[in-house]
DNA sequence: TCAATTAGTGTATGACGTATACAGTACGAG
DNA sequence: CTCGTACTGTATACGTCATACACTAATTGA
């Protein structure tokens, strides 16, 4: 079938509207089908991803416009920054900037697209590591603490669905700078992104906590208050029969010198990078055989 | 100060109305302040987790209620499995019951507890193991792969912030079956909830790629449209001069058999699982010292 | 110059969460 | 037995929000 290739205007943000379907179709797709009907497949992933890649240059004919796109994504995140999440609004943002709301949609077609590219730019890009050729190890090191600084700087982040955001190229540049120490450990393609998989897994996952105190001190609460909330909430385990192990844990004596929450962050790090290396020497030593 | 009691009657939701605070007070605080203006200190924390944990139990006076609380999450969990998250408004979950849209504050107080009761009992209480004393490391594996499984049951979990979410008697039953191997290992309680982070961790961090694909699927989509879409997005870095590393390794041909998602998350988990248990042999020799 | 194209505005709409007032119901104290 | 009280579900209304549509003004290529 010939696809009916329509104009597109240059710099025009391009909107397919569809509305949601319930079930794909079932039948066997050919790969053209699958590149064509793009916003059926998967509205959530591919056509977020156009939009957040979409060329967002001028278009020559027409009034000029007051801001770029760029202005209305800071106008957002810095919104989001002072207030949370939920304090961005389609209108709050255009008020921020001295617009009308409606105004917005000239920039971004709808609201979940400005979040995608909010998320993307509020990750920001991946830092230039200190030390370019050290062992991979300590710059993978590196790289988590980073990352995990960047999630609790921005606590919101984590109140979006990170699974289901489109991948931007700030996204991917953390992914680059991960895999670069990576690609010197010798591992075959498949095992560098399983290592990736594992370093970032457990990045994000384990920052969790920290996020959670970030927010909180974002809202203008305490460490001191944070820490009590979350112990009450976990200790109602104390005295429940269900949760015996559990009880018995946080009942027991801090033994020695109790670790910070970024050294307990590192302290986990080192284990996750102690199983990969086993993998590695593990991997290097049948190399040479 | 005398905390002056206001009677509560028994099964009553009991909810404080506060306006949401800019910034919590600087000030030092005491035991007694912090127990006591529980919602001024953190509404999304410990607030939520009060009502999670609230008495449900029904009321002596008054006509009989037409449905538990229970019967409000089941309807809401089943709207939640047919048509994602954003389906679940109080309006369709009151239709599905059969009610008007208010009556359902009668059993929540607000959208958001319904949430967080739907968090907790989506997760369902963690799977009884099979094997009861064996070696914690196969019993740990056990869990992990249990845990992702009912993440990529129910995507839509994903869809919420998991980290704001209060901690439930089913999240509570998830922490202690895995604490249960663990603590046979004969770490310290410090070093076993490290190691319960780092699982867990892993777990959810790299349970993100099976989850996005349930959640695909749950939409009708199938594995090889959403391959293509998350491939088409990921695929934007090739060519791209910012991401050779990356670039790369997509460009890699795929040496040997390529793993399934399931073994790559079972890979990774043995190499965290490998770094737990290197630290937890170097602890036991130590101790014999 | 003028027609095409685009920017920002004003207004409207429908979905949604939820406040409030009300009417019916059943327990339990007298 | 009965009546007040504590509860149930309902009807209605409001405010917020995302977004559609129609319009005017600005800019520029033909």
């Amino acid at each position: 079938m010939a696809a009916k290739k329509r104009p597109v205007s240059r710099g025009k943000i391009h909107v397919e509207k569809t509305s949601r379907p319930a079930a794909a179709a079932k039948r066997s797709l050919t790969h053209d089908d699958i590149l064509q009907a793009s916003v059926r497949i998967d509205p959530d992933l591919r056509r977020r991803s156009e939009l957040l890649w979409a060329d967002r240059s001028e278009p020559t004919r027409g009034p000029k416009r007051g801001w770029t796109p760029d202005d209305v994504v800071q106008a957002a995140m810095q919104i989001a920054d002072d207030n949370g999440l939920s304090a961005v609004t389609m209108s709050a943002v255009a008020t921020r900037l001295g617009f009308t709301t409606m105004a917005l949609y000239r920039y971004f077609p709808n609201k979940e697209t400005l979040l995608d590219a909010i998320v993307d730019a509020g990750m920001g890009p991946a830092p230039k590591p200190t030390h370019l050729s050290g062992h991979w190890r300590a710059r993978v090191t590196e790289w988590a603490h980073a990352k995990r600084s960047m999630l609790c700087a921005r606590p919101w982040l984590a109140e979006l669905p990170f699974i289901a955001a489109p991948h931007g190229p700030n996204w991917l540049s953390w992914l680059e700078a991960v895999l670069e120490p990576l690609s010197t450990t010798g591992l075959s393609a498949a095992d560098q992104g399983q290592m990736l998989s594992i370093i970032d897994g457990y990045t994000r996952g384990a920052s969790d906590t920290a996020i959670s105190l970030a927010r909180a001190k974002a809202r203008g609460a305490s460490e001191a208050e944070w820490a009590a909330a979350v112990g009450a909430d976990l200790g109602r385990a104390i005295g429940d029969a269900r949760f015996p192990v559990f009880a018995g844990l946080l009942a027991a004596p801090p033994n020695g010198a109790s670790r910070t929450m970024d050294e307990s962050f590192e302290f986990g790090l080192q284990r996750v990078l102690d199983g990969i290396e086993v993998y590695v020497t593990a991997w290097r030593a049948d190399a040479l055989t």
